[in-house]
DNA sequence: ACACTCGCTTGAACTTGTTCAAAAAAGGCC
DNA sequence: GGCCTTTTTTGAACAAGTTCAAGCGAGTGT
């Protein structure tokens, strides 16, 4: 019975998603094998194989989790804050809160996520939602401050923010201060620098910067996904083992 | 006797080094096998793993190369050129074409590149000598350019081109588009953007922003390359062959 | 010439991600 | 229930990076 259609297979698959997210924090990346996933679980390799295509796929969980939880923990900041640069150094340093316990894991299959043909890629087809949720907390930072943004630069700069936010998360990956110091002051920074030049795009003297910033990013940022997205593994179809990936529908 | 100290072992490593850069070429990355490597050289795999900490190290030989080939491609633009954005654009469109004969085989080690410890880092100790050389490569750029760099920049302006140069590589790697020509594109208009505003650098209202930029970058980029300097693999000291890597003196 | 050292070389063995054919469960359908 | 189809599950087999104990060989000292 009952809640709605394969209660069984999706307690395996659960059963085998947690015990890999919690042996990935206990032991590091590497240090897990499948084996030992499989055998904590008490499945078979194969049975593992069955519901995530790969090692790498079953990190997936960890970009939905993070993603989710900045979701939340930015909401407060969006609802009630209106200087554009205290919007914007929250976004950046709640993430870098969230991501926190992950920090040592995530140096670990970073090289995995900066891999342009891995699905963990950012720019990858399969986070596209996870990307376009998080370029639309961007958007909502520019929109609800009391600084308006130059029409002109509207557009692009949600994505260049989003863009220059994962230029953050590169930062805090290599980044081995103690409690990621340097990372939180590169947020604070960061955010200070981007509203600064936010405000000053009014002058005349910018325009052709601003221009050209946005001839820029606006001809190559939308072509980085869609290229990305027309590459494909080429090689062997794999017909089964496709729709289950982010199917809550 | 003599050349110099050891011809013999030298040879086989070179044997062995040559000989994978080429299957690597010739079939990718991924697909050449270690086993593949030895067998084509007439080695065992064992000796391989001699001269060569692992897979990875050997693709170093093309960091090299290409550096190498670099540095030679743009020697008559520094000394001919003196328009600030010819300069900049021509090295980076010059490491495009350099680049160009293995932006296949990149894109599929690209991903251990992207590991912070990894020696294939670009950020890496072990690839200190290239980076340091491609950095003052752009010290040179900005150097022989009639347009004057403003005092407060100087500093890390090389640093922060090499780091968009990175972001060109990066750029690159991902770009599935015929010939790399938007890659191409994003050279020349991130020369041209870099050229506008350096000159722009000099108003006034810019002051501050400069100065952010400064301070944003003067605190962050030695640190990141100190910290991943600090970072050590801590297991084997290889004490051998290690002292032909990026020579040429 | 003999033994000894030490740099070089070997290949079998180990680990681990991944695949696959076949077995077991789970559902229908009569 | 008995039979057929589909979904899950299994574990052995495979491939490829890596390790290592043992062997080889040239040079050195006696």
């Amino acid at each position: 019975m009952t809640d709605q259609k394969a209660p069984k297979s999706e307690q395996t698959r659960t059963l085998i998603l947690e015990t890999a997210l919690r042996l990935f924090q206990e032991r590091g990346f590497d240090k897990t094998t499948m084996r030992g996933i499989a055998k904590e679980a008490g499945v078979s390799v194969g049975n593992a194989y069955y519901y995530f295509e790969s090692k790498e796929h079953l990190v997936q969980g960890f970009y939905d989790r993070i993603s989710a939880a900045h979701q939340a923990a930015v909401r407060p900041i969006l609802d009630n804050e209106t200087d554009l640069q205290k919007r914007l150094a929250g976004v950046l340093t709640s993430w870098l809160d969230i991501g926190a316990p992950y920090h040592e894991f995530a140096s670990q299959f970073f090289k995995n996520a900066a891999d342009p043909e891995s699905p963990l890629s950012p720019f990858s087809p399969e986070s596209e939602p996870a990307r376009k949720a998080a370029i639309d907390i961007h958007r909502e930072v520019l929109a609800g401050a009391k600084t308006k943004v130059p029409a002109e630069l509207a557009d692009v700069l949600p994505e260049l923010m989003w863009l220059s936010q994962m230029g953050l998360v590169l930062y805090w990956v290599f980044d081995r201060s103690p409690d990621s110091e340097k990372s939180r002051r590169l947020a604070e920074r960061g955010a200070q620098l981007t509203t600064r030049g936010i405000v000053l795009a009014r002058f005349r003297v910018l325009r052709p910067l601003v221009r050209e910033v946005h001839e820029l990013f606006a001809d190559f940022l939308p072509g980085m996904a869609q290229t990305a997205a027309g590459r494909r593994k080429a090689s062997d179809p794999q017909p089964s083992s496709d729709e289950n990936r982010s199917s809550s529908h």
